[in-house]
DNA sequence: GCCAACGTTGGC
DNA sequence: GCCAACGTTGGC
């Protein structure tokens, strides 16, 4: 017997900050950002795959792991962000339409993104289902959410480099009078 | 348990 | 293509 491997468990939100995303009011609706380069599967491939739905998989941060096995709930809403792109902008809005389960990419021993060290029988990678819901008229885009007081805030602003964070219910209406 | 080295993300 | 930020790894 190994001795076992450090779980990646930590993650900056449990010391605090962002502990309030994980609980919500009864029937209450919560907003999310995920991102995607869009050379890699851009909003528009979303909008086109079967049931204009994909399986959120490959991501391997904990905190952004732990948005999607404890945060992201069937009915919420998340903006679709195009990161690494001429400009990076939010393209659209989705639907999460089906809670966080195990990914699959993580236990599979011929894909890319394998994770030897995570157990089968307890997952250390978990995915979301989301479904594409509306394409933005006017993308909006990162310079333009820098410029804008009222998204000063934002995660996406604050915490570089999380493909999945959080987004308050002001900031999702703001954003999405913005895109139209 | 500290912390230096390393890898990844993503803006610019 | 560069590099800052920052999470992870592993030696001690």
């Amino acid at each position: 017997m190994t001795a076992k491997k450090r779980a990646p468990q930590s993650a900056p939100y449990e010391k605090g900050a962002w502990a309030h995303v994980f609980t919500r009011a009864k029937g209450e609706r919560r907003y999310w950002l995920i991102k995607s380069e869009p050379d890699v599967f851009s909003y528009d491939d979303l909008a086109a795959a079967p049931k204009q739905t994909t399986s959120w998989d490959s991501v391997r941060n904990s905190s952004a792991r732990n948005f999607m096995r404890d945060g992201m709930k069937k009915g919420d809403r998340a903006f679709y962000y195009h990161s690494n792109a001429e400009p990076s902008a939010i393209v659209g809005i989705c639907e999460v339409v089906r809670e966080g389960y195990p990914d699959s990419t993580a236990l599979d021993a011929s894909h890319e993104y394998f994770d030897p060290d995570s157990d089968p029988a307890n997952p250390t990678w978990f995915m979301v289902d989301v479904k594409a819901v509306k394409k933005f008229r006017t993308p909006v885009t990162l310079p333009d959410i820098k410029a804008d007081k009222a998204l000063a805030n934002m995660a996406l602003i604050k915490v570089s480099r999380l493909s999945v964070v959080p987004v308050t219910a002001e900031e999702w209406e703001h954003i999405c009078k913005l895109g139209g």
